[in-house]
DNA sequence: GTTATGTATAGGTTATTATCAATGGGTTGT
DNA sequence: ACAACCCATTGATAATAACCTATACATAAC
């Protein structure tokens, strides 16, 4: 039995004369004609090397092989139903993977989409990877993942980019520093203590520096440290003055004040970015649709600034 | 997704691909070029409506979707590998129906032969039919069946017949018969007596007034019966002089007695009946193998006649 | 920078498939 | 006996599947 050449269409027309127990009326169900159903049946039995109907006294009646390969082919349609079905949930962004590669601070704030998302789709995967910006820009190189997310914008080839979120700085000090008590104090009177930085790729530096460069300021004194996490405690424990993500601040401030820069507003913003050289992956596009139309409900809403529409998902 | 234009070769190109994670390795195992596959898949993707597998970074990987649809091959081949199992069962004729439709009298000989078969071939389904010659006759005529058994050739279209055992009629008398006692008597001594007989159709009737008619003898009397039962009966009762198939009497003689004809030795054969025009199933061929070879240890070694090779079933 | 190696695309050939209409030979039913 | 069905066969056609060679184009390896 020689299955190469046998089409799925050709196990559809067999199966049929076997429900209908006929020729003409699997040609008429069919819209064919009656030699063109007959043809096929007689290619399938040469395939097969074996006759599977036989025409007895006018009647029509199927042979071991011929009810075999029936039960066989209802079995197997079944499958490819079971596919297609896969293949539908698939396209609902019902079921797939949406692989996201964002930088450290990101951690702090997506979740507040994914947690709703997954409950709303629990048979996506979200399979996350986190990373300082290095390191997601080498994953957006390398497209390994579905959706990547930045503060600042990577200008890149095949990039697509669109901001959702704005990711304003705060300034904090110790509580018992000499600032801590002043109602405002202003950018240039803060360059005379210690700093509390991040390395010199992230975000938050890179925004920070700019304004201090285009204002010609410059910093007495910078510590670099390795995590946010650090830097919040190395404030608390009074080493210096912090500039930190405001999504990154824990809700009640603890060992640290926030200060009021009153000539100073520093924002970067969040984006989402996709390749536009990679097909995105249902699930992928399904999550971006679902923040589309859900940052304000899940994110500070001062905050979201909604572009994503920038995305053309649709 | 449309399956309709599918055929298995393109499932086996592309299960190959998922296999060997590379089109050109695929090429090679399948003896074919590195463009033809890629070609398939191109084209079973565009049947799919999905991406199946995708090139990055010089590395292919399999999507979701792809991954699903390898998965429902796998089973898909494997269900056309136990049809394929299933077929050679049925070619090996371990599988598979063989419909006998036999004459009353066989009745008597034929499951000796069909019970050691059917032990050999657990799986092979052997319906039986049994009626008179008519009943058969009109069977063969309808192709009903895969053998027939008749004892006296049908001279048909389309048939093929075979002797495989002698069938010599004996005569029985009631133990009280004035002939019971005698050593030897002639067959013109026992046109005197009432003799009990099947239809005018039975092989063994048409055999004996052959037989009557030939020497110019005429039966004084003669009483018809539906069975052989009924004729061993009756002669037990002392209706008269019965006329049977020596395999159709019992092993022990009870309430009659077997004559001996001195001028007389009566005989038709059994065959086997098979049609011409129809292909002969697996089963039906495999049973009449298995006859063949084992005639003469399963039934009465001194009434075989092995004649099945005209048959030609090799 | 050159050489493999792997994939994609273009262009072409041949065999096969999927159809059809027309026709002939059977059965069945009236 | 005739109409109504059913199936098989024939002959024809347009589409397409299944391949190939040649070529271009990446990336990885040396």
């Amino acid at each position: 039995m020689d299955l190469r050449h046998i089409s799925f269409r050709l196990l559809e027309v067999f199966m049929s004369v076997v429900t209908t127990g006929s020729i003409s009326k699997t040609a008429r169900a069919l819209h064919l004609t009656q030699p063109t159903v007959s043809l096929q049946i007689k290619r399938l039995q040469e395939s097969v090397g074996e006759p599977l109907i036989l025409m007895q006294q006018q009647k029509l009646t199927v042979t071991e092989a011929g009810l075999e390969l029936f039960k066989t082919c209802q079995q197997v349609f079944g499958q490819f139903n079971d596919y297609k079905d896969f293949l539908a949930q698939l396209r609902g962004g019902e079921r797939g993977r949406c692989k996201i590669a964002m930088v450290n601070t990101a951690q702090y704030i997506l979740p507040k989409l994914l947690g709703p998302y997954s409950n709303l789709h629990p048979h996506v995967e979200l399979p996350l990877e986190i990373g300082n910006r290095a390191e997601v820009l080498a994953r957006f190189e390398r497209g390994e993942d579905d959706i990547y997310v930045f503060s600042h914008p990577p200008s890149l080839e095949h990039a697509k980019a669109a901001r959702f979120l704005q990711n304003p700085l705060e300034f904090i000090v110790p509580s018992e520093h000499p600032l801590a008590a002043a109602s405002a104090v202003t950018l240039a009177e803060l360059t005379h203590y210690r700093f509390l930085l991040r390395e010199p790729g992230s975000a938050t530096r890179m925004l920070f520096e700019s304004e201090l460069q285009g204002r010609g300021l410059v910093l007495s004194d910078s510590v670099q440290m390795a995590s946010n996490e650090a830097i919040r405690v190395a404030v608390s424990s009074g080493m210096g003055i912090g500039v930190l993500s405001r999504h990154v601040l824990p809700k009640g401030e603890q060992g640290f004040k926030v200060l009021t820069v009153s000539d100073t507003h520093l924002a970067s913003h969040w984006y989402f970015v996709i390749r536009t050289d990679r097909h995105l992956s249902h699930a992928a596009r399904s999550f971006l649709q679902f923040a589309e139309l859900n940052l304000a409900r899940y994110l500070d809403a001062r905050w979201v600034r909604n572009e994503l529409n920038q995305l053309e998902l649709n």
